[in-house]
RNA sequence: GCGCAGGUGGCAGAGCGGUCAAUUGCAUUAGACUGUAAAUCUAACGCCCAUGUGGCUACGGGGGUUCGAAUCCCUCCCUGCGCA
């Protein structure tokens, strides 16, 4: 292959843009080529990839007629995942009580980890971290997150109780959320306050150590979070912590996942429109910032769009996300019930947002997950989705059939010599033969055997549900089969 | 038989004169969980009306002291341990 690597570099960015897309596609698809490339141009490089109109990496395969519903095939240096797909959360590197050599039985496609958790734990290890591949035993897709959502869950989500037991709405009295700030003048002395010393900002990892087991989250309702333009600060129990865009797709890269996240800041249904507005805003430098600080190109990239509840910044959001030159693009503050929004606040979020994003790149719900919200998803055009709903529930006794969420821990299942779901392939199902009864023992007595059995059914159940939701959109029936199983569920 | 220690709500176990319908844990019941502060959390848990700084019955049985007793005294019953 000839390339005329003397010329693409005498010319400007600009112009490179304009005038060397294919040669720049050509050079991030031949692998010896790519070697020859300055770590300056590649990343140049790898802003024009996503210009270009044919995305290689992830193909759609079947439009839906009736929604805006398509089964796709998104490829990754570890493998295919075929979309629309579940994806499992495996904050800490593992899936919570789902050894990784059994999760090739929940047909898991897609895992995504913590940067912010990868970061607090692994500490300077990070800088010689053999990949989340390695570590995890696991050689398929992998994901991670920016640590974003963990600006809003220990600020202003803990702070108000969001998304945990529900327990603190309603919100009456807002703040905006940006830390300690108790007033306008606190909270703009606090964002004048310097961004991070310098020694911080040169060696990426600067201050960090192993930690033993957080406890600096002792106590609750407290905001732990204080943003700033540049980063965030995070209260630990070693001082504060500094993370920003540079430092999160930093740890990204090291991490190794085959889709990264931008840095971003999540804000609540419960924010009001000038807060949100200039989060947003925030947010839309943070992600071009994310752009410019990559440094690997085996990487797919996703921009993070947000805007609240509010339909013009959700608009102006996607718009300027989605012109972004991101390989995928995230779908963030998207909120549930328990965080403070009717469930059709989320399906507007879609409406207003999934206009502005490209086609043909793929599109993530982060966060997102229980069987009614696939489907709402689905419809409106996602690819996949993220959601603690399958582990963490189960973890917590609640497991997931096509007929409805039931409590195993309930008395009423004393005994019982029922299946968890008659028909389900999973181990516990199928191999262990499990029944309500038994498992509601193992939960009874603490067993930490429950978790586990109850982690590899709700993880197999969403994830094969999800493949059948793929089936129907090959097969032509999504509309047909959502109206089905969705009437089949008994509340 | 004597000595010692005890008998408290489904269980365990606090309380040892008023603020005790009684701490706490377990169990039970109900609820929650949506880019993991979570194998977790919240609430109810004597009975009755259910509006309450509401009524009633309760800390082995009975009796007593006291304005007032789960708490002190007497007595009976029961349990455990030790000694005969």
């Amino acid at each position: 292959m000839q390339l005329d690597l003397k010329g693409l570099e005498q010319c400007t960015t600009s112009s490179f843009l304009s005038s060397s897309l294919e040669k720049a596609y050509i050079l991030l698809h031949d692998a010896s080529s790519r070697k020859k490339v300055s770590s300056l141009w590649e990343n140049c490089f790898i802003v024009c990839i996503s210009y270009i109109n044919e995305v290689s990496y992830f193909e759609i395969v079947k439009k839906d007629s009736s929604t805006d519903a398509r089964a796709g095939i998104l490829k990754t240096p570890h493998g295919e995942v075929r979309t629309p797909s579940y994806v499992v959360v495996g904050t800490d590197a593992a899936v919570r009580c789902v050894p990784s050599e059994e999760l090739p039985h929940t047909k898991t496609q897609l895992i995504i980890a913590n940067t912010y958790h990868l970061w607090r734990t692994l500490g300077k290890k990070l800088e010689t971290f053999e990949g989340l591949h390695k570590r995890m035993k696991w050689n398929s897709p992998l994901m991670t997150d920016s640590g974003g959502f963990q600006v809003f869950s220990f600020g202003f989500g803990r702070e108000h109780g969001m998304g945990k037991m529900g327990n603190a709405l309603p919100v009456r009295k807002l703040s905006v959320g940006t830390g300690r700030a108790s007033s306008p003048a606190d909270e703009a002395a606090l964002r004048s306050r310097p961004a991070r010393p310098d020694s911080c900002r040169d060696t990426k990892l600067a201050g960090l150590r192993e930690l033993p087991p957080d406890n600096f989250l002792a106590g609750r309702g407290k905001n732990l979070v204080r943003v700033t333009d540049d980063g965030v600060y995070f209260s630990t129990e070693d001082g504060e912590q500094y993370l920003d865009a540079e430092l999160s797709i930093y740890i990204q890269e090291k991490l190794g996942a085959d889709i990264i996240v931008a840095f971003d800041e999540p804000t609540s249904p419960l924010h009001d429109h000038a807060y949100t507005k200039e989060s947003l805003e925030r947010t839309h430098r943070w992600a071009i910032r994310s752009l410019k600080a990559r440094a690997r190109n085996d990487q797919l990239m996703y921009g993070v769009v947000q805007g609240g509840a509010f339909e013009d910044l959700r608009k102006e959001s996607a718009e300027f996300i989605g012109k972004q030159p991101f390989e995928g693009f995230a779908i963030g503050g998207s909120y549930g019930e328990s965080m403070g929004a009717p469930r059709e606040q989320m399906l507007s979020v879609l409406r207003w947002s999934v206009p502005y994003l490209p086609k043909e790149k793929p599109r993530h719900l982060l966060g997102i997950g229980r069987i009614e919200d696939v489907f709402d998803a689905v419809e409106h055009g996602m690819d996949t989705f993220d959601c603690v709903i399958p582990t963490r529930e189960a973890r917590h006794g609640s497991l997931w059939t096509a007929k409805g969420r039931f409590d195993v821990r309930k008395g009423s299942f004393e005994g019982s010599r029922e299946p968890i779901e008659e028909g389900c392939g999973c181990i516990a199902c199928g191999e262990k033969n499990i029944t309500r009864g038994e498992l509601r023992e193992l939960f009874k007595s603490k067993n930490m055997e429950a978790g586990h059995l109850a982690s590899l059914h709700n993880v197999y159940f969403f994830n094969n549900l999800l493949e059948r939701v793929r089936d129907s959109i090959l097969e032509g029936e999504f509309s047909k089969f959502r109206d089905r199983f969705l009437s089949n569920i008994h509340r």
